[in-house]
DNA sequence: TTTGGTTTTTGACATAAGTCAAAAATTAAA
DNA sequence: TTTAATTTTTGACTTATGTCAAAAACCAAA
């Protein structure tokens, strides 16, 4: 719980009234490998932080499972799209490792909200954040060649080679993991 | 101005003494066709919001230019990097059409957090929408193919056609223009 | 209208990446 | 260990898209 605070004043300063309440919002949930947090089609109705621990986030198109982000150590992870409309989620969440999570129910957070401005402040950050993130990730994504996103995405998270399967990877940059390997194959 | 609050309120209803606020700190701006809203290398210091009129962001790499971003009517646009981060933009923002937008400062907006949190949680709220959208487009950019997203386009803005030069879109799309004028000459 | 400039299309060819299938390497289980 | 299962790499070939250059179409003044 140490680590979810610390991580969250680094964006914003909370007020100490506001710190307790939120403590007190959060759920320690635990999960092992290869478990959902979220399958499609349930609405996500949990927005969670990731203390510990690596998963994926994944849709099926034609039959195919495409991996369209992880999330690791320190990150925000929902189907956000769920989450904010309060549709079903078209993807699935699967845990890459065993991981140690913080979850908070929508309407918790909204509790929150309404009783501390700060709270509503620091997740407006977050999202600013966020935001700027995803920004970078589709200019990539959109217009730059496979094997500059992939020497991007070893230079941003080293630790993914070790902790995720090629195919994963592959999927998540848009090419087949034959061409992936093939890139790897000259450094 | 009446459209700017229209359109605000539909995310969120805000309480008359917010309404008032914010409209005194919107500054109506009016630029021709060309003229370029940002420059990279400044510092993009305003929210706007596009009244009537279009444009595009774009970057230069390799000497080429990349256009990542339109805006249209309802939109609200600015470097989202440069303005939150207040780093220099690497992107330029250049009017297609005639403008009319209306402009306020992020201190400007800062104040008017701090006096309402109203706005605040409209201006999450307006986060949350711009992220999922941003998401989607994400997607679409990353795991379909070239025919498909330009379907995609002229479904979401049909409009875009005789507004944009081919080359903008194609662009956009990731594709060349010649790729996108074949696309197009197979319906 | 005619002219000049810009935008769009077409053609020929080059290149990047995909697919399918099999081999090799790695990891997990017995 | 040995075996089985999974993951990664390699090879041969196909397909999509890019590039360059030129032609055609379109638009906007003069």
């Amino acid at each position: 719980m140490q680590q979810l605070l610390t991580h969250i004043t680094a964006y914003h300063k909370l007020s100490t009234e506001a710190e307790n309440a939120l403590q007190d919002c959060f759920t320690e949930i635990t999960l092992s490998k290869n478990e959902l947090l979220l399958t499609q089609g349930n609405i996500c109705r949990h927005l969670y932080f990731l203390q510990k621990g690596a998963l994926r986030g994944f849709y099926n198109l034609d039959g195919k499972e495409i991996t369209h982000w992880f999330g690791f150590e320190n990150d925000f992870v929902t189907s956000f799209h769920s989450f904010i409309t309060g549709e079903p989620a078209v993807e699935n969440i699967q845990l890459l490792e065993g991981c140690t999570l913080w979850a908070i129910a929508k309407e918790t957070l909204a509790d929150l909200f309404n009783r501390h401005h700060d709270i509503e402040r620091l997740v407006r950050i977050i999202y600013e954040k966020y935001y700027i993130r995803l920004e970078e990730r589709y200019v990539n994504a959109q217009f730059k060649p496979a094997t500059e996103r992939y020497e991007n995405l070893i230079q941003q998270t080293p630790y993914i080679i070790e902790r995720v399967p090629l195919g994963f990877i592959a999927s998540y940059l848009g090419i087949s993991q034959e061409t992936l390997s093939r890139i790897r194959s000259k450094f």
